[in-house]
DNA sequence: CCTGCCATGTGCAAAAATTCACAAAACTTT
DNA sequence: AAAGTTTTGTGAATTTTTGCACATGGCAGG
């Protein structure tokens, strides 16, 4: 194993694409996937395969290939998704609701333990997942009695500045920001900025491009 | 404007990063702005954004920036989400619902036209937005007729492929795929997947790196 | 009309990421 | 136990992307 060469960032969104075929074949029975298919499955480079592996240790035995049940365990290891984490939501819309409802994250050991909405009207209902809506006024409060590690944001998008300074402030560690806006945080706070609309975006630069018939 | 010089795959997706603070920009009423300014707000390197526009064209005036209402119709014209596009939606569970909704989505030009899920029980329901739920037998046949350009796949990852099959097969020439899983289509229909589990592996990972208080 | 100023556009260098290609290692067969 | 086969792990080459640094060109003020 390398001793502390710098691993790029993309690597670490390919780990989370590799497990995906992982799980399955797994539930499939099968308990041995060489470099060439697990990159197949996912659409890469074998040696991309090997070597983003090799980052974090040697997971594989030559001539033989990878122990699919060991090489799950050991990415999810390296994800941190062996471990539940604690998160809140802030923006009780379709998108926060469909987030939080979630059977994949919840299965993943993304653990939802508040969520928040700006609008009084939906103060004090229960979500199907059984969480109680609650006023961002207790956001601070409750961050910290409840630990919370994670804020997932939400709102729409002129607000969530605001939000991300007020979990910043609430001692939150990470934010995942759902709105189409670049938030910024001071470092001691990890930030992860998803805006999807890029990829409606980015599909239709492609199609432009093609052809038209 | 450089000849066909290869443009970076990122470069698109920072396209539509740059168009964000462009629009708040433009309500705000300011007119002109630089690249460094825009390169702040986005989090990037001020050459890197003029960079990537100089793939598309010269849009800036030398010595005193961008005209901000110029270059918001210029980079919509490249993204070409100056247009409308047509698109349907398979797997109408919470995410399904919260992306069919979507206000800024409608805005930004990308209409549904059908809602499919395999579902019988939701079949003839009537979403918020006006759609009737249809059962995915009827997928070609109303792909064809309402000449959708982009379908939308927000199944379970186990439907995920065979939808893009169906989609593929009925003339779609675009797919976006919300499903955890990396779905494959021959070329002439462009994919995404858009996998953002992968998001939040990615913050669990960072933060596991943070020394923990 | 000329001079000074300022931010763009871009050639080039540096850095980063990807891919190749092969030696190393483990298992299988004889 | 040796030879053969297969697939990993990785140094080196290649490709891609990013960032610097400055010439270029337009505007403003005198």
């Amino acid at each position: 194993m390398k001793k502390t060469a710098k691993i790029p960032y993309a690597a670490i969104e390919r780990l989370a694409l590799y497990s995906r075929p992982l799980r399955v074949l797994l539930k499939n029975g099968i308990t041995v996937i060489s470099s060439e298919k697990l990159a197949e499955y996912c659409g890469v480079n074998p040696a991309q395969v090997r070597k983003d592996l090799a980052y974090f240790g040697e997971f594989g035995v030559r001539g033989v290939g990878y122990d699919v049940t060991d090489l799950l365990r050991e990415i999810k290891s390296i994800l941190a998704t062996d471990r539940d984490w604690t998160l809140c939501i802030i923006g009780m819309g379709n998108l926060g609701n469909a987030i939080v409802e979630n059977e994949n994250f919840r299965n993943m050991g993304y653990r939802f333990v508040a969520a928040f909405d700006k609008d009084q009207e939906k103060h004090g209902k229960t979500l199907p997942c059984g969480l109680i809506i609650q006023p961002v006024e207790k956001l601070r409060h409750l961050v910290k009695l409840l630990n919370v590690q994670i804020g997932v944001i939400t709102t729409p998008p002129d607000e969530a500045q605001r939000v991300t300074d007020l979990l910043v402030d609430a001692g939150v560690k990470g934010v995942l920001n759902f709105s189409p806006t670049q938030v910024k945080a001071p470092k001691g706070c990890v930030i992860e900025n998803v805006d999807f609309a890029v990829r409606f975006e980015n599909l239709a630069y492609h199609l432009s491009k093609v052809p038209r018939e």
